[in-house]
DNA sequence: AATGCATTTTTGTGATCACAAATTTGGCGA
DNA sequence: TCGCCAAATTTGTGATCACAAAAATGCATT
């Protein structure tokens, strides 16, 4: 498992940006968010950069940001791991997410543009059409792009990186919504509600939608919890494997994608 | 009202980190929220390498943590900046802040202890002493002790995260507020409302005192924006100096804490 | 078979070097 | 005096090296 495939651009960082140390970003944020690390899985500097084929300063600064950023954390001796994610953490980015996501849409049904309304109406079409395929991967991805065009509505950057900040710590969690939930929540009639509010500039409406969706999504994620309170997401192939050494690092199969700069 | 002060040992990192990155980033941190950068200023990793008399290694990952945390802010070509304020964007910072506080210290009255609430109390008949003194810096400290206490009170450490981060972006302006507003607004009465909701487990009451008080200060900031909506606070010392070279390296006086390691 | 301990290997940290892009400088010409 | 352009300098980036701390390993002892 975990591929991690070198990525451009996550977010709105500077277009231009062409460094290794992004590339390395976007290639752990991309691999990240799709939930190819298993929660608590060590990640040491050497093993990223020979996946990536670069050296360790481009990979060292990559990581510190992802851990300052909250999706790696340090351990207090000294070494990356994916956190764990317990109910107790989930209930607290509940709350932070309802808080400022609904901040976001309330700010953004009073200014969005008949144009970025149009934006998002054809991406929940996206959606539609790719839910109906059964690709949950691009399910996955298409709810983010339809999120996140919706808080940039919103015209805030500050907010919007705060937001990004906490989709990047739940982003490795958010495969357990897959099949059941989804299929089972409202979404394609909730984002038709909020298209409708923000077209009659109905910023209540607009925020109480996107309260109730952050809210019932995270609370269905908390309710996985086992008795201990921990939250394991079954992963696309790799379990616990605790022990593997040099193997591991074929079996991880993290594949440069574009590295032949050199 | 009015908030921000110097803070030594930024986060909740491991209370054991001796590395120079982490003491870098003290430094740093320290200087920004002290305000003894000006907004604008260019800032180079040589610079505070020679300055710091480390390495440029770990002043790399240090400022690159600062970037991540929207203290400092890359420019597209490539050099690190103080990022310059506008109203726009303290009013973003207000709305933020007044949803994630007002959060943290709901939650901060449902939960908090006779010794939290002690302490608490202490730091507020501290902050009344240090003003009767007129050090406004050891005020700005206080204020930010109290209002640090309160929110850890909450017990939620990812919320704790997104506040420290959003202070460390409205650090550098918040000496704007003295003397003048600080001394008018109800800043002690309102501490005590605060102390008194979370003692009868009023979690409205509490909220709405810290939103309000949020929203002052920072739309008092806000205010004092020129036509532009540019914000310039008045430095300790060094104005603008544009253009200055090896002179300024000695100007700026950026000390380090502990750097006799070598 | 389990445990304690010395040895080997792994891994993060910091310094240094090389290089290219960006910036500044200096002088030339209008 | 003011542009303008080439040379010199500054500066960020990435690679590599050395070193110490941490982790893994091997082996002897109970």
């Amino acid at each position: 498992m975990v591929e991690i495939t070198m990525r451009t651009a996550a977010a709105n960082d500077e277009p231009t940006d062409t460094s290794l140390r992004k590339q390395v970003y976007d290639s752990l944020h991309a691999a990240l968010t799709s939930g190819r690390f298993a929660p608590g899985q060590k990640l040491t500097f050497r093993f990223v950069a020979k996946a990536l084929g670069v050296s360790l300063t481009p990979v060292r600064e990559a990581v510190r940001r992802l851990v300052a950023e909250g999706a790696f954390e340090m351990q207090p001796n000294r070494s990356v791991r994916i956190p764990l994610m317990t109910k107790a953490k989930v209930l607290e980015l509940r709350d932070i997410r309802v808080a400022v996501e609904g901040l976001a849409v309330g700010k953004a049904a009073e200014v969005a543009t008949r144009a970025q309304i149009a934006n998002l109406r054809r991406i929940a079409r996206e959606i539609v059409a790719v839910r109906k395929r059964g690709d949950s991967v691009a399910d996955r991805e298409k709810i983010s792009e339809f999120h996140f065009a919706l808080y940039t509505i919103s015209g805030q950057p500050t907010l919007l990186r705060v937001i990004e900040g906490l989709w990047l710590q739940t982003g490795p969690y958010m495969n357990l919504l897959f099949p059941d939930y989804i299929a089972s929540a409202g979404g394609p009639a909730r984002r038709l509600r909020i298209i409708q509010a923000l077209q009659s500039r109905d910023a209540v409406a607009a925020r109480r939608e996107i309260e109730n969706d952050v809210d019932g999504t995270l609370s269905y994620v908390a309710g996985l919890a086992d008795e201990a309170g921990n939250i394991v997401p079954a992963l696309p192939s790799a379990a616990g494997s605790r022990r593997s050494k040099g193997k591991a690092s074929a079996a991880l199969e993290l594949r440069p994608k574009r590295l032949d700069l050199k």
